[in-house]
DNA sequence: AAGATAAAAATTATCTATAAAATCGGAAAG
DNA sequence: CTTTCCGATTTTATAGATAATTTTTATCTT
């Protein structure tokens, strides 16, 4: 289990398999390919020069990330969402993430806050959503991995995924100042070694995301 | 993302694909493929009378769920555990079982609680390990599904697998008397309408099922 | 006899081609 | 205008073949 994240990471540049998810994954969290969207298996396997059976595996991985769903014989389709999925996902993350904090908090050095700090900066400087979701990505990712549980740390990973394709697609908030702003909060109370307040300002953080939502209330296929 | 329970379902009647899924990953929980045992791909696909392109895909499936662990070009075999994987799980489950029952507390109905209150009675009496763990599984189900958030429930069932496994197999701790007295706890608290008390024994219910682990250390392939 | 190297066998991953099942769109009938 | 039916498209699934890689076996050297 604990090869979960490296097979995910390795696969992707040694299998054709791996490489066809990747790549969907891609598309689909940054919106590229719409909610509902009808995904062809031999479109894909024209466009990847391959065959059929891939793009068949590529997509079962997809669909147990909830990116894609799968109707027996019906094909497969890019997931839709609304604004329940979106709340269900914050509130999934605040969960888990304050779990993972709570984990990580003894073995977070002073030297990983400091890259973290770093990452955050570069995400108030960063030219657009892509980059600063980047960042905002990866600043999560610092301060929970030392918690040392690779199956909580691939849950994460697909919740944030799917936070993402949130962030991109239609349900644009203001991102920048006020997550950022959090940020820092964090850090300074992880580094005052306060990680009650860290984990609630986590939470309230997290949560925040799924809540302050911008327009449309639903993504749908244009059926 | 509402279909992913519904489909998991359904597939494995539907779908070849599906049968294998289910029937692969009913032998890995149960124990009867132990961990580390390769998978055979064309062993499958003759057992159940398909080819290979079914079950590789359910070897995908199986993969994404954390039950099998796949190398590329040196195909699949199942999962091994230790002690801090079953560790990890448990605290998952806290977490999340915590956060839907919070939700699901203000659907429950008396009709519901009673319909519990059955389902333990039926653990008490169960006459093996299988059949406990079926209503320990379909107890803590009942009262967390009226949070009405599928991709919650969806995880928790997959963590709810992977605590089967270690039940199953040589983690065997003592089941029955103390995890029904706790769910009578549980059962009682949402009575009284007292969500914290019941939350809070949920959490430690799920987390002593982790701790109170028996003999073996590790489970791994006699290698 | 032990270890190293090379040949052989087994297995995975993939492709091409094809059959069968199901859906979708549109045409015909009421 | 609605319903029904048929054909075209799409998808699921199988079979057989091939390339690459891993594992096993056998041989050779020291």
């Amino acid at each position: 289990m604990q090869i979960i994240y490296k097979i995910m990471k390795n696969d992707s540049d040694t299998t054709i398999t791996g490489r066809i998810t990747r790549a969907l994954a891609d598309r689909i969290i940054s919106g590229d390919i719409g909610p509902g969207t009808k995904l062809r298996q031999d479109h894909f396997a024209e466009e990847f020069g391959a065959s059929h059976v891939p793009v068949r595996e590529a997509f079962r991985r997809l669909e147990a990330q909830g990116l894609v769903v799968s109707e027996p014989r019906r094909g497969v389709r890019v997931a839709s969402f609304d604004i329940a999925e979106v709340r269900e996902v914050a509130e999934m993350r605040a969960s888990l993430e304050v779990l993972a904090l709570r984990h990580a908090a003894p073995h977070l050095t002073s030297a990983i806050l400091d890259k973290a700090e770093a990452i955050n900066r570069a995400g108030e400087n960063a030219p657009d959503v892509r980059a600063w979701e980047e960042a905002n990505k990866a600043f999560h990712r610092i301060i929970l991995e030392p918690c040392n549980m690779p199956r909580l740390m691939a849950t994460i990973d697909d919740l944030h995924a799917a936070s993402a394709r949130f962030l991109f697609s239609g349900f644009r908030m203001e991102w920048e100042s006020p997550t950022d702003q959090d940020h820092r909060a964090i850090l300074r109370a992880l580094h005052e070694h306060q990680f009650d307040v860290a984990a609630a300002t986590l939470a309230r953080h997290v949560k925040w995301i799924g809540t302050k939502t911008g327009a449309k209330r639903h993504m749908r296929a244009p059926s």
